[in-house]
DNA sequence: GTGGTCTAGACCACA
DNA sequence: GTGGTCTAGACCACA
């Protein structure tokens, strides 16, 4: 159901959190969507459920799904997206603060820009 | 002797944490040097003793400095600074990809760039 | 709840985190298990929630469990059982080594094995 | 002048500082002998001077040397055998007590004992 | 209620 | 004086 795919070396769980904010962001889950009950994923992905159910607990922390209990989870309604957006700003302004003190270079930044929005942005 | 400012919504020993990393990648503390006490900062900042310890036990853990105790704490020897660059290239790379993931422009990014290494670098 | 002696000279912080670590390996907390609040066992101990929240905190570290802030902690998924044994391999060959090193006798050592598993293992 | 091994994935430090330990012990170094300087252990090594000065102000930590400023590091006199092996002791005894308590079994730990003494004790 | 952060202040071993 | 540990107690965001 999920179209994930875990590798890096990032926690599962973290991946697993990236992977399903990033499929509302970009709108293959829309609000009040139901999300594969945790078990289902877990068997798909081949993880262990509670990692799922971690990743389930920071989504609905950070506002992105609500569960009901017995019922499932849902993604959450009200401008999803912009919570998304807010928190990978702010999460992008510190780590681009961070690197520019430990003496990376602009042009760094640049090529690796490049790379993940793609070069056609010329 | 600290030249930091402690500012924004971030918990007070990550901030500490960042500035010393960034005092040692600028160049301004180097391999040996020796760190001011924990209490000396803490009465410089006016911030609690306690909360200095847990910024140092953290580099320590970084392995940007070691501490010894009844001595004081001293900035590590091994390739400091590239260990901090490392990290800080690895938090930014994910960073960037959350961001794209969530729907921010490049254009977006470049702003904020623009803003942190100032735009004089055109 | 947790049925832990603290008692000898070590960091009662590092008492607490070797004492549910062994729960964990003897099974008496499983994968998903909810830990006790930090204010909870705290009071069941007689020690201050910091010192709790200290171990809680290397616990998660170690990836024996995992946190929920305003939820609880609870046991980690992933092979708990065979991370714990590991790190207790690591550290008992380079224990034995450095007692090799230091002119400890063979000895020695059986008799404090014998008394920790008990000669009854004849 | 160390006829010391740095391999492994503990800190250089740690792993010098256990060497000068056994040298000692193994009474290779006696009471009273001196130190070869730090540069001089650091260059023959290969290693930064800073890391050999953490091994050595821990070694005079222990009581297992003395230093003398501008004269150079000395073993230290009164019982340093001793000293190392108590400290080797407490470690072991910490170690098997963990090992024990995470499920390792007595004939493990006897199997390695076997191979670090030399099977040869029977 | 929960994990997490922080202050204020004490004590310890060690140099 | 120094790093490290610990207590007592407060506040925060979140569920």
């Amino acid at each position: 159901m999920f179209n994930i795919r875990l590798e890096g070396k990032l926690p599962v769980y973290e991946q697993l959190y990236n992977g399903i904010a990033s499929l509302i962001s970009k709108g293959e889950l829309s609000s009040d969507d139901k999300l594969p009950a945790v078990r289902e994923v877990a068997k798909q992905l081949g993880i262990n459920p509670n990692t799922v159910q971690k990743s389930y607990a920071l989504l609905e922390q950070a506002g992105l799904i609500y569960s009901i209990p017995a019922k499932g989870s849902y993604v959450a309604s009200e401008g999803v997206k912009d919570i998304i957006k807010k928190e990978a700003l702010k999460n992008l302004e510190s780590a681009l603060a961070s690197a520019y003190n430990s003496g990376i270079e602009r042009a760094e930044t640049i090529i690796i820009i490049d790379r993940i929005w793609g070069a056609e942005a010329k």
